[in-house]
DNA sequence: GGAGTCGGTTCGGAATCCGGACCGACTTGG
DNA sequence: CCAAGTCGGTCCGGATTCCGAACCGACTCC
C-alpha cells in the first residue's frame, strides 16, 4: 500500500493516509466553509453516523481538526481547523477548480475572484526569487523527478 | 451524498465523485510520474487486481484517462492521461507540498524548483488582469461563499 | 416530568476490498 | 511441437468497512 519510505517517502502518499478515504476531503471542505459542529457536519455530509466519529477522530489525531468544548454543562464539541489543516486551502482550492472547469455543465458555479477589481484568480506557481508566475512550464523537481513532465 | 445541485452544485463534490475514493489519486499521481501499463500500475501501488481494473475503467468513462492499444497482435493496452487528467496537476502538487510542509520528518523530500534559477517554488493566486499575486489574502468568492474565510 | 438537543456508541445486514487462482491471446526458448 | 512466460483481465471466498436504525447519557426547556 505504501512506497518504500527509505526510496520514495512519497507526499502524496503521506497526505493521502490523512485524506484518502470517501469522506474525509468533504469533511475538510465543510470544515472550511465554517461547519464546526457534529450535527452540522452530518446534516450537511449525509454520512453515517459512526463513520463521522471515526473521521473526525482521525482528523483530530492527525492534527488537521482541533476538538474544543463550546459549552461546559452540557459537554459540546467543535472540531476547528489547525495551521495544518488551514494549509491544506491550495489543494481544495485546486480540487474546485478543476471541477468548475471540467465538470460543470454549465459554467463554473463558483469563481474565486481578485477582491480588488473582481477578475477571476487564477492558480500558478511562484518564484519569489526571480518574481516570475508559471502555470505550467518552467518547473523542475528535485530529487524524485515528479512532475517533471505531464504529457 | 450530494449537495442539492440547484442550490450548491459543489465542484469539489463532483470532483470527488471521479477521484474520491482510497486509489483513485494514486492510480492519477502515478500516471503523472509517467506509469501507463496495467502491470506497472499495480506493481508501483500493491493495488488488488479487480479493483485496478475498476478504477481504470471508471477513470476512462471520466475523462481523465484514455485507453489506447500499444501492442496489435497480443492486444495490450496502456492508459495515458488526457487534457482533462493533466490539469489536475495542481491539485496534486498541492497535496504534495501539503504532505512536504506537514509530514515530512526529514524535510520535504521532493521540492518543485524553478527550472531557471533552481529556487524553490511556491502555489499561489495570480490575477492577470492586475498582475498580482497571492498566497491567502485578498480572495472572494463568488456566488457560494466558500473559502472566503479559513479561520 | 416529557420532549428536545447534541454527540456519540452499539448493533446486524449490505457493499466493498482483498489475495489467490484461473484465463485467453500471444511470444519466446528448446 | 510443447512448455514456460507475459500481459491484462475475470472469478471466487473470506475479511474489512460502510450503512441505517436504534439506543444512550447529560443536559435544557416547557
Amino acid at each position: 500500500m505504501h512506497d518504500d519510505p527509505a526510496v520514495r517517502p512519497c507526499s502524496i502518499q503521506r497526505s493521502l493516509d490523512i485524506l484518502g478515504d470517501r469522506w474525509t476531503i468533504l469533511i475538510m471542505r465543510d470544515a472550511f466553509r465554517g461547519v464546526r459542529r457534529f450535527d452540522d457536519f452530518r446534516n450537511d455530509l449525509e454520512i453515517a453516523r459512526p463513520v463521522l466519529t471515526d473521521r473526525l477522530k482521525r482528523l483530530v489525531e492527525a492534527g488537521v481538526l482541533e476538538r474544543r468544548i463550546y459549552c461546559e454543562r452540557p459537554p459540546r464539541f467543535e472540531y476547528r481547523l489547525t495551521p495544518m489543516g488551514a494549509a491544506l486551502s491550495p489543494a481544495l482550492v485546486a480540487l474546485m477548480r478543476w471541477g468548475d472547469e471540467w465538470l460543470s455543465v454549465d459554467g463554473p458555479p463558483t469563481v474565486l475572484v481578485h477582491d480588488a477589481c473582481g477578475h477571476p484568480l487564477d492558480q500558478a506557481f511562484v518564484c519569489w526569487h526571480c518574481n516570475e508566475t508559471f502555470t505550467q512550464s518552467g518547473i523542475a523537481s528535485r530529487p524524485g523527478g515528479h512532475f517533471a513532465d505531464t504529457t
